[in-house]
DNA sequence: CACCCATAGCTAGGATTACTACCTATCCGC
DNA sequence: GCGGATAGGTAGTAATCCTAGCTATGGGTG
């Protein structure tokens, strides 16, 4: 298993809506656009993408479409409605996230001085 | 669950040895800490708390001995070496992670207007 | 033609981990 | 005596990412 392997749970979804947000896209591609948009750091499996695309599709935050390129079917995606407002709040929520974290690991004013 | 019950997932551990960074502490004492560190945002369970001081310890990032204060028992943990080694790991792994994020997040790159 | 690789999709089961719910015990205030 | 805060703990559940495997097409190579 990747090192950072549990450091993507719950922060998955937010990403792929994300990428969608830059407009439609299929699974394979979405994987593709995370992995160079994170410098090679989120090199997903595709265990991993497809279900969880199923999943969003399924809360209603993405809706998917099949269709034939080159005689290989896709499965396109794009944000719903709800996704769109799904998206926002998770943008939202990752940042008050992020923020509480790295507050705490900043080194702790030691109680030394002074 | 709370909301964001899996954005925590891989992140709990950074967050204890941050805590221990800080000075010894016991469990109780890391709990409150996370909670008033965080602005109310980490008031984690005791039962997510206590669970993960014991895999820490058994993987030996920290070292805690019992003693007894007001006639309760207390286990008190403090980093070992190995944990402040992990710890300055786990720094970076955090920000290089959080900085990946981001950036996926941000709205991307617009064809529409210049 | 036979074969492999990239593309494109999928699933079952395993592993990890945070949470819920519950338990024990002491001390203090009412 | 009783409840709440403090302090520790466990068993079992839920969520979800990964591993490993599968199907299938098109293009290139031997």
């Amino acid at each position: 298993m990747r090192a950072d392997a549990q450091a993507l749970k719950g922060h998955l979804d937010v990403l792929l809506l994300a990428t969608l947000n830059d407009g439609p896209q299929h699974g394979y591609a979405i994987k593709e656009a995370l992995r160079d948009g994170s410098g090679g750091r989120f090199d997903l499996p595709t265990g991993t993408v497809y279900p969880a695309l199923h999943r969003l599709e399924r809360a209603g935050l993405i809706s998917g479409s099949w269709s034939v390129v080159d005689g290989r079917r896709r499965r396109s995606y794009q944000l719903t409605a709800e996704g769109h407002k799904k998206l926002a709040g998770e943008r939202a929520n990752w940042r008050e996230f992020a923020t509480a974290v790295t507050t705490l690991l900043e080194p702790g004013p030691w109680p030394t001085a002074t």
